[in-house]
DNA sequence: GCCATTGTTCGATTACGGTCAAACTATTTC
DNA sequence: GAAATAGTTTGACCGTAATCGAACAATGGC
């Protein structure tokens, strides 16, 4: 099977800083953002986020959250994983991710 | 005459990183505070201000800004000067600010 | 005092975004 | 193949926010 790269993230070179920020800019995203501080993978898996909103809004967010470029999608059978691009988002924006998650 | 501190700006203390966020999360409002990176106080003049909006659009965008705890505002007769709260915030959250003046 | 200047406020309109419920898709398991 | 699991999509609803135009308020200059 292919490494499975679906559900496309945009180029990093066009994230345009206001985008990030209007992702940024809600209490559930935010949140989410930095539960995925840690760098590595967590599943959508509604259950296990501590929000007291449907699966369908969770997935909204989470959609959000990657067409904004903060985040990647990794599909895993019938499991999806979300990751910050932290890297990226680095080298994109230097210091920005740093402070949202130590604010 | 009083050394005129009208228009009230949040304590520092007070203000959470989300509504930050959400001030920054629009173009002109964005665009306002890099602007205003230099530090120093700028009139609201709409005249003065790249924006193809009315001058009620823009004092909205201005009145945002403040009450979210990016700027205070001056009053120095009737011209009014607004200027980034930029030291407050650099302890309140830091790097928040130059990265987003950076990007 | 009158007028121009500078900015705010108000009311209306419109667009956008968060939310839910239900239907749908895809994958694994049995 | 059927059922269960994990997540998405769609359509509707609703609150919020951006915008405009007009009225209003405050100040400075003459």
């Amino acid at each position: 099977m292919e490494p499975s790269q679906s559900y496309p993230s945009p180029d990093m070179s066009d994230v345009q800083l206001v985008d990030v920020l209007r992702a940024l800019a809600d209490p559930i995203r935010l949140e989410i953002v930095r539960h995925l501080a840690d760098g590595t993978a967590h599943p959508k898996t509604s259950d296990l986020w501590p929000f007291d909103v449907q699966k369908s809004t969770l997935s909204h967010h989470f959609k959000t959250l990657r067409e904004s470029g903060l985040t990647r999608t990794i599909v895993n059978g019938r499991q999806h994983d979300i990751q910050l691009r932290k890297a990226e988002l680095d080298e994109r924006f230097p210091g920005l991710i740093d402070s949202v998650l130590r604010g």
